[in-house]
DNA sequence: CTGAAAGCGCTTACAG
DNA sequence: CTGAAAGCGCTTACAG
């Protein structure tokens, strides 16, 4: 019998498997796009740590509220496709989660932390990065500094610019309205400041830039205007982004642990789908500050 | 009753309904890498496409025959997961795919067309890519045009090469030996390369480089040594990577149309799930020619 | 047109 | 320890 299986190379069927067990062997995850490079990251690793442990996962977009509420709608329901789901993307309202909370259906949130909903999460101490990049900015003389955020849909971008504010604030430093700027995560964002910075005759000494993408942007606009990097402008961005160490200059950067949070991310949910773990609790994995050619 | 339904907020049971009706509403992915550009676009085109159509999307990386077969393994098998794949690995050993056609899994080969499986592919022509991007570079009056391949394992790639060599035969020209480089789809590739053909002196006119990220690497080298692009040296580069319009110079480059692939793909393997579309044929997607401000 | 029954292909608790 | 039966929660063909 068993030479049989072997011969006809037999599968079980998933499905009744699946029904019969009830687990699907699939874990959701959930992410706002799939063009960013840290979220690329974490998605890779977590793919692979559910490989390992013999999962498979599905991915969806959701940027907005509407679009998570089309995955909670009658014949698109996620939930009880996966064993669990993994929440990247940002939550303002929170119907959906509601519902999969009250379905019980096993939930951890990534890189946010959502406090009322009391959820498991897993997020990296963006204030501690903020802080500690603008501190080296400080440290290395820089008197005026500039920091251009992500969009303030994401916690992670709020901290970081806490971060900022705060160590300047800790070193009697003060930012002039100019060089706060609310960006959005890309490379023209950072392009179009600096240049706008350099038409009205205001460039800093330094900015922080809230990913690496604005940071591109803010080297690619100095570089065109001849500006020296980093002795006239120091430049430090956040993700670790893979060309940050490949181009020339390298570009300073807060490497944020994405291997690690998909990994634990994963961990954590299996543990949970076992009740090997409580449907609580915080982990706040801590960001690295790389020092490369961009900062002094 | 139908009251009852909306107040509970029932939702049926996945695994039973899979059960009885023998549809899943999953298409599996299946792709090399999560970090590529081209890639994550096509990935995120079919991610789009099938969340129009109801179905959500697997993913599983796999890049090598190994990682295939691992895919096959007895209690990890994607088969009968997913109603249909999506496939975009390599495929150097094909025992993986005898086996989903044997079982009568639809599939379609997406960026490559193996020949001899007989099965349903969409593919973007890179022989004419290569050609018409080496033929702009003679056009613009480069006499010592040299080319940085990707990885042999691509067949995309493959066909860039054989595009750029037919151009240079048919325009009467050739190519030195330390001007057809073997790389990987790099930055470091690319710059190591230029940096070698600077060491020794070598520095050709124009480089087609087989993908952005070569190009990238390329163009980093030239700013470096202060070489005047495109007036001394012209690099044209492959996908549309996002970063290429947005960087100074704008980087010239091969739009392949990555949103067609995953969107046609997409429609093609529900034409075959629901039986409207025959388990064959070839799809052939033309690429788009971007000069911008890297060549003349 | 409505409603009860069989069947999808497994797993697991139970009888032998 | 082995094997037959019940059950997972739907869908669909069929009887009424």
């Amino acid at each position: 019998v068993l030479a049989a299986i072997k011969e006809l190379n037999y599968t079980p069927n998933a499905a009744a498997r699946t029904l019969a067990r009830g687990k699907t062997g699939m874990v959701g995850l959930i992410l706002p796009s799939l063009f960013d490079a840290f979220m690329t990251d974490v998605m890779s690793s977590a793919e692979k740590a559910l490989k390992e442990k013999g999962y498979f996962m599905a991915v969806t977009t959701a940027s907005s509220a509407p679009d998570l509420e089309e995955l909670g709608a009658a014949n698109h329901f996620i939930g009880d496709r996966v064993d669990g789901l993994l929440i990247m993307s940002p939550l303002p309202d929170n119907s959906f989660i509601l519902e999969l909370k009250k379905k019980s259906i096993p939930l951890v949130l990534l890189d946010q932390h959502q406090l009322n909903l009391q959820l498991p999460t897993v997020t990296v101490d963006n204030f501690y990065g903020g802080y500690e990049a603008t501190k080296c900015l400080i440290h290395s003389g820089a008197k005026k500094i500039a920091h251009i955020s992500g969009s303030s849909i994401f916690e992670s971008s709020r901290e970081r610019t806490a971060g900022f504010l705060e160590a300047l604030r800790y070193h009697g430093m003060q930012v002039d309205e100019e060089h706060l700027v609310n960006g959005d995560f890309t490379v023209m964002c950072g392009y179009k400041t600096t240049r706008m910075w350099l038409d009205r005759g205001i460039l800093p000494d330094a900015v922080f830039a809230s990913d690496d993408n604005i940071a591109f942007g803010v080297l690619d606009a100095a570089r065109e205007a001849g500006i020296p990097v980093p002795q006239r402008l120091s430049v430090i961005g956040y993700d670790n982004h893979p060309f940050t160490a490949l181009f020339h200059p390298s570009v300073s950067t807060v490497k944020q642990p994405a291997e690690e949070m998909g990994r634990y991310g994963v961990d954590l949910l299996l543990d949970i789908i076992g009740h090997k773990a409580r449907r609580t609790g915080r982990t706040v994995l801590k960001p690295a500050i790389l020092l490369r050619d961009t900062t002094r």
